[in-house]
DNA sequence: GTGCTGGAAGAACAA
DNA sequence: AGTTGTTCTTCCAGC
């Protein structure tokens, strides 16, 4: 067997593979949505166009707009990797969206489903909900801002969730409703009490679905369905207002809930029992249909209530900077809009965006044990110091307040999008003081918090917690490719959306750093917060402070470069100073590397180490060349704000912020347009890079707006951009990626842990999306039409060193995306066993030892998806 | 009584 | 197939 650390390293591969757009310019184009272009019309194109090859990629997934999953499933699911693809044509279906609302939901039900989707989102939101979440129900019920519904339409609202959620929702609601065994059913999905589902040991109650849950758990029984059905009517509701105006989106997403989800999907990919269940009269439709508070709430988001995104009343804040907002938040209707699309939630958005930035001040701890839908609120994520979370808008100079987004991403090394093992969950009380209410979009929770001019745009995010699925309701689900065990890292994603003046719509995000949501992990792994130093020459012998958490007297930090194969190239224990040791810091002398005459930069990674499979996550370190100028050959100032640092956030990039970095190199892809770096104009304040993930997505097809030229105005920033910017030309398209798949990978391929971000590669490349050079560098083999999974290494990225600044072409082995999901324990899962997709191999075919080069083949399996999850399903 | 926590038992998995 | 160590979920108890 592979040894911890190679298997954690195994997936490194993946990274690359599985961040299909390399680029992330935070300035790219996507980030501006021309409302008035229709939705629909963008989409496609965007899709098609730029991401088309996603899809067959496997990691298409990502891009994919609601509306063209594949599954149908919610665009958010698909994220993950996905290999079929559908040729969906969302408007041989729009009339179906168009039916009724009732008789969607009826149809939805009907088909019930078994949409894989079903399981999670539904599950999630609604057990979210019903349970902890009381949260969501009670609380949307109960708490005038707190209540979730769908928005409407009005771009500021939040128009673009309508056309997800509504889609989700309903197939969601249709799994969950019906059955599906949306994961929520815990009561009785839990093991103990369900019935086994689909040869899992575990019995998977699909009855009543996430409804079912009322009865099972004792503690849920006391807190029965009805919170659960608010989400459903959330779903509903959300689809109401599609109803009446279906926006493009709105149908698209619909078409896919209903085609894709339709019944014969739905049906092979889950397992009888789940089916069944949807069949069982569900309690969740009759939730749906209730009345209840949640109802009513639905009406009012619907009719009375606008989109957080609509202009808030000031009036309502009184707040000073930080102030929380005065408690009975009101939310302002929503503008009738038909909503453009909004970018999912899979999608990649920049932080940073002409004049403005959206970075997180605060970061959360890094650890904060999640609760099931069977436990109580463990509570808000807190700060690593004290306190809660602090995001903040830079640039933002209207009046008009917006709304800040927040969801649960993964935090893996693949391309961030929701987690689907993990919700936002809402929380309120006494110790709360941001007011926010929840909404889902594509079966994902979703916070909104208020942002205010008083408050400099500035939100305390001290209501928010997280919400933990059983692994065994979501891997049901159909169209799941993740598994949850050891899954269980995830990230605080942010995002605000802008509307200018010009009618398009900026969308920000930025992500947080890991959060580890487990019991023990967050008792036992060794965690690495922040590292003093991120690259040093081959020589090594330099020491480097590092801070954190479970530092043992026996911990050891082993340097570890891996190949694209995913073989170990080399590893080594670094020397520790025990003097020093104490267990949030200690001091390791950087070994030097295996090869002291590199001539370019050699990405490696690092991790602490305190026992079989107590590992922390990988960091990385960049080895460089005594002859190269250390020219940006730290990653960290490429994407990590110094602002942030500035705030006492660590600066040490993380295993994962570094996957970030790889996703959005670049920082500053403002620089293209002329525009300068976001970071420049903020003065340094800029958000991890890593969190907002690169890939942009303009929704208006045709003009791609970038970064403006002008300085930081917003006017120009509205404008839309040159046509060179548009994505593909912004994007290394080619990038491995024929079909305008553009890979994350920007990083050099050749440094063994390309797989993991490499600074090193990124130094180069940030911002650099754009670079002529990068771009050519990338430019890709052409991709062979049909063979989306051949992605060819660029003979450039070939050369040199593995560890090559330029290029890694990396492709995803889906396997080591597992491991990234455990890089605690460095145990990885079972990758092909359990999961399939595509698989995408970098070879080396040759390798100079001395570290000259390294040529990788790109090795591409498609390999069938078995329905099973391999953890629950065996 | 409600939340929020920490701890831990026992089932489910994995090696 | 049995054993052992992990991980996941659910429960408990205390504040």
């Amino acid at each position: 067997m592979k040894s911890a650390e190679e298997d954690a390293f195994s997936y490194a591969p993946n990274v690359s593979m599985s961040l299909p757009f390399s680029m992330g310019n935070p300035c790219l184009p996507s980030q501006y949505h021309g409302l008035p272009s229709s939705p629909i019309i963008s989409v496609t194109s965007c899709h098609q166009a730029a991401y088309g090859m996603l899809e067959d990629t496997g990691v298409s997934g990502y891009y994919l707009s609601p509306g063209h999953r594949p599954n149908g499933a919610p665009a958010l699911e698909s994220p993950r990797i996905e290999i079929t693809a559908y040729s969906q044509f969302p408007e041989d279906e729009a009339e179906e969206s168009r039916a009724p609302m009732t008789k969607r939901l009826n149809s939805v039900v009907t088909l019930t489903l078994p949409s894989a989707d079903g399981y999670r989102d539904p599950s999630c939101l609604s057990p979210a909900s019903s349970l902890s979440s009381r949260s969501c129900h009670s609380e949307a019920s109960s708490y005038e801002s707190g209540f979730s519904y769908n928005y409407d339409n009005s771009p500021q609202n939040s128009p673009w969730q309508s056309p997800c959620v509504s889609p989700k929702g309903s197939s969601s609601l249709a799994s969950c409703t019906l059955g599906g065994g949306s994961p929520r059913h815990s009561p009785s999905g839990s093991p103990r009490a369900g019935s086994p589902c689909g040869g899992a040991k575990r019995k998977y109650s699909f009855s009543g679905g996430p409804y079912g849950q009322t009865s099972r758990s004792p503690r849920r029984s006391a807190t029965p369905s009805p919170q659960g059905s608010p989400l459903l009517s959330a779903t509903d509701d959300t689809w109401a207002p599609d109803t009446n105006q279906y926006t493009n989106s709105a149908i698209v997403a619909a078409i896919n809930a209903l085609s894709t989800d339709g019944v014969g999907d739905l049906a092979e990919g889950v397992p009888l029992k789940a089916r069944k269940t949807t069949l069982e009269p569900s309690p969740g439709v009759s939730l749906k249909v209730e009345p209840g508070g949640d109802d009513l709430n639905l009406e009012e988001t619907q009719d009375d209530f606008h989109g957080p995104r609509g202009p808030f009343k000031k009036e309502n804040y009184g707040g000073s900077f930080l102030d929380v907002p005065q408690y009975p938040y009101s939310w302002p209707k929503p503008k009738p809009y038909i909503s453009p699309s909004l970018p999912a939630l899979d999608w990649q958005l920049p932080s940073c965006s002409g004049p403005y930035s959206l970075q997180i001040e605060v970061q959360p701890k890094s650890h904060h044990r999640a609760h099931y839908e069977t436990e109580g609120s463990r509570g808000a994520v807190k700060a690593l110091s004290e306190g809660h979370p602090v995001v903040q808008l830079y640039g933002y100079m209207e009046s008009e307040p917006l709304t800040l987004q927040l969801f649960i991403g993964t935090a893996d090394d693949r391309l961030l999008r929701p987690h689907a093992f993990y919700q936002v969950h809402r929380i309120t009380g006494k110790t709360v003081s941001t007011a926010s209410h929840e909404v889902l979009q594509s079966n994902t929770k979703v916070l909104e918090i208020p942002l205010l001019p008083e408050n400099n745009m500035r939100a305390l995010i001290d209501c928010a917690g997280i919400l933990k699925l059983r692994n065994s309701d979501i891997e049901l689900r159909k169209g799941e490719t993740d598994i949850g065990r050891k899954n269980t890292r995830v990230r605080m994603v942010f995002r605000v959306h802008i509307n200018q003046a010009n009618g398009r719509t900026v969308s920000l995000q930025v992500a947080s750093n890991p959060i580890e949501c487990s019991q023990r992990s967050a008792q036992e792994l060794p965690l690495i917060e922040k590292q003093s130093a991120d690259s040093y020459p081959a020589t090594g012998g330099k020491k480097m402070l590092l801070t954190g958490h479970n530092f043992q007297p026996d911990s050891k930090v082993v340097f570890v470069e891996k190949g694209q194969d995913g073989h170990h190239l080399w590893e080594t224990e670094a020397k520790v100073d025990k003097d020093s040791l104490k267990p949030t810091s200690m001091v390791v002398e950087i070994p030097p590397y295996r090869n002291q005459r590199i001539s370019s930069p050699v990405q490696v990674n690092f991790y602490v180490c305190n026992g079989k499979r107590k590992r922390s996550q990988y960091q990385r370190f960049t080895y460089l060349s005594p002859n190269v100028p250390i020219i940006k050959t730290e990653p960290n100032d490429d994407y990590e704000p110094k602002g942030v640092t500035a705030l006492g956030v660590p600066s040490a990039k993380s295993y994962y912020e570094g996957l970030n970095a790889m996703v959005h190199p670049d920082p500053n892809p403002c620089l293209v347009g002329g525009y300068p770096p976001c970071q420049q104009r903020l003065g340094g304040g800029i958000p991890l890079s890593s969190s907002s993930n690169p890939t942009l997505h303009d929704l208006t097809p045709t003009t791609y707006p970038k970064c403006l030229q002008d300085p930081p105005g917003r006017a120009a920033v509205a404008q839309g951009g040159s046509p060179d910017h548009s994505p593909l030309a912004l994007l290394p398209p080619q990038v491995g990626s024929p079909h305008g798949y553009h890979p994350p990978s920007l990083f050099p391929a050749g440094s063994p842990s390309s797989s993991s971000p490499s600074p090193a590669s990124h130094p180069p490349t940030p911002g650099a999306t754009q670079d002529p050079q990068f771009t050519a560098a990338y430019s890709p083999p052409q991709p062979q039409p049909g063979s989306n999974l051949t992605r060819k290494t660029p003979p450039t990225l070939l050369s040199d060193d593995s560890t090559s600044p330029t290029l890694p072409i990396t492709v995803k082995q889906e396997p080591q995306d597992l491991d990234q999901m455990y890089l605690d324990d460095g145990e990885p899962p079972d990758p092909i066993s359990t999961f399939t997709h595509i698989q995408h191999t970098m070879i080396p075919q040759i390798t100079d030892t001395a570290g000259v080069r390294v040529m990788f083949i790109a090795r591409f399996f498609v390999t069938a998806k078995s329905p099973q999850k391999l953890n629950h399903n065996k």
